[in-house]
Parts: structure tokens; sequence; C-alpha cells
DNA sequence: CATGGGATTGACT
DNA sequence: GTCAATCCCATGC
């Protein structure tokens, strides 16, 4: 499978959350299927480049299909892909894979990185910062091209289907709660929080 | 130059 | 459910 190309990224940040959903994140000999992602937009007060251009924000307003790294909470790094035709500030937040290769690297990774001592395989990658530490992803790749660079994103594989994908508020937020913006896999159970799918089901579920 | 906040995780009650 | 760890950066003086 190729990469995602720059026009796949230039749209508008809404479209291209959820077609993320189903691609591939390789990253050295570590890769996993996305299966949710978070928009963010220069217009809603959640996104960093809320503020404007910045040194911090600078990458957020630029050139699609490049990653935009930073740390969050003084401890971890997370990633997104940067969207929208240059000049508009929008990315979307890459926020768990199921694990594809390198599934023992993953946790060696994270145990590295001060997690417990058990891993469930679905713990390896669920949650933006687990993912970055499962990858190793680092800061340092802020600003590189998704395009040719050293992280890749790669197309959905086009005999699988669409996947079944559902909407949701944004994890982790204070600012704008309310925007429906994130977007998961239905049913995967790699995905960062729980997710009432046994809503409509019975309670002892 | 000092300060406050944050797109999280893991451990503990 | 609660809480600390830890650091970059935007803002204000």
């Amino acid at each position: 499978m190729s990469r995602l190309d720059r026009g796949f990224y230039a749209r508008p940040v809404l479209e291209v959350a959820p077609a993320l959903i189903g691609c591939t994140l390789v990253h050295g000999a570590t890769s996993g299927t996305i299966v949710e992602t978070e928009a963010y937009h220069e217009s809603e007060p959640a996104c960093h480049a809320f503020v404007g251009v910045t040194p911090r924000t600078r990458v957020i307003f630029g050139e699609p299909g490049c990653a935009y790294v930073y740390r969050s909470y003084g401890v971890h790094a997370l990633l997104n892909a940067v969207c929208e035709p240059a000049g508009i500030g929008a990315a979307v937040l890459l926020r768990a894979l199921a694990p594809l290769d390198g599934v023992e690297l993953m946790r060696k990774r994270r145990l590295a990185a001060g997690a417990s001592e058990q891993i469930d395989d679905r713990e390896l990658c669920s949650g933006p910062g687990r993912l970055t530490q499962a990858l190793d992803v680092e800061l340092a790749e802020n600003e590189t091209s998704l395009l040719d660079g050293p992280i890749a994103v790669l197309a959905r594989d086009p005999d699988a289907g669409e996947p079944q994908i559902v909407a949701g508020p944004r994890v982790g937020i204070t600012k704008a709660p309310e925007l429906p913006w994130r977007f998961c896999l239905l049913g995967d159970r790699n995905v960062s929080r729980p997710w009432p799918w046994r809503a409509t089901s019975s309670p002892s579920g």
C-alpha cells in the first residue's frame, strides 16, 4: 500500500479525520491500523492554532501532510497530521492504533517508558501518548513530512471495504467539549477510552 | 524574566 | 474517583 498524498491532507479536517480511520501508521519496524482520531481547527479554542501563528503553531498553518509533534503535560509526545491548504491552521490528532508489526518491540518500549509490567496487546497503542511510546515517535520529528519522511501513513486496503465509523466528543479538553470531532472504528477494542457501544445492548452486557 | 496551563498516563484509594 | 509527574510555550510585566 502506498502513502497518502498531499491532496488527501489538503481537504477539510472534518473529512480527513474520519478518512484516516483504517489507514496504517508506520515508523521503523513498528506499525498499526489507525482506529481513533480527533480533528482540530483554528476556528475553535481547543486547537493550538486558535491563538494564531507562533513559533509553536507555525507548522499547523504550514503544508498539509506534515507531522505536528508536541509535548503534552510535560510528559508525552502527541502526533498530529497537518491538514487543509497552507495558511489554514488545522490538524488531526492520532489517538489509537491496532498494533500490526513489531508488537514485541512496542511492548519493550512501553515498558522502558514506565508502563506496568503486564501490558495487554490492546493497551500498547490505545492512547495518543501510548502510540508515540510504542512507535518511538519523538519531538525531533515535529515538522517532518508524512509524504516522504520517517513517519508514514499508508492508504486503506481498497479490498477491505469502508470501515464503520462512529463520532463523539473529543477527550481530555476543556474548551469546545461539545463538538463531536472524535472518530473511532466501530467496535474496536484498541480505542483509548470506553465507548458507549453497549448503550443499546443489555446492561449486563 | 516569572507564571500558568495543558489534545495524558499510571498508581493509588 | 483522585492525584502527581514534568516541560514547553504563550502571555504579561
